[in-house]
DNA sequence: TTCATATTTGTCAAATATGTCAAGTATGAA
DNA sequence: TTCATACTTGACATATTTGACAAATATGAA
């Protein structure tokens, strides 16, 4: 198991929120609007851009939003083992 | 899925964390020896009792130490359909 | 008890995540 | 083309994480 840098976890974490917004047919207006406490469309970009190490509270507001489980979210494990 | 607040997310991670370790046998000390970017045992502390809300990034080098996916780390999933 | 090890907690400074707003860019429809 | 929608990016202020160190608090062994 090989550690990655940081801009490569950032990286997979923000591809895996963009892939999975997509895929449900969510804007990120959409997950603004699902999102019960306060979160904006700037930050969830630089987030899917890889721009920003977010917080795991964060990450499970967005996850809550996705309507799939925070470790979905957080899988960078296969990716780390190409 | 109904979602919870964020120190009940906080205090799983955190859980999720100490019994990786413990089963695997290492201390605190162990990890910060086997994490290659600065971290301490003052952050891993503050972590595993929940009371601090950690970046992703440090996330992964806690789970690169602990030899686990991230996303076992981060797995909350069942915890909060209780 | 003493001693060693492990963990927790407080404080501080530096770095940075977040929210907010504004401006810019991209894409597609009409 | 214009227009609307979606996304990105920069700047700023605020809040908080992080790293560092010291001190306090377990915990267990001898």
């Amino acid at each position: 198991m090989s550690s990655m840098k940081r801009s490569e976890v950032l990286k997979i974490i923000g591809q895996n929120i963009k892939r999975i917004r997509l895929e449900k047919g969510f804007t990120q207006v959409d997950l603004v609007g699902k999102i019960e406490t306060r979160i904006d469309t700037t930050n969830i970009s630089r987030i899917e851009k890889g721009r920003t190490n977010a917080t795991i509270h964060t990450l499970y507001k967005i996850s809550q939003a996705l309507e799939v489980p925070l470790s979905e979210i957080c899988d960078v494990y296969f990716s780390e083992r190409v």
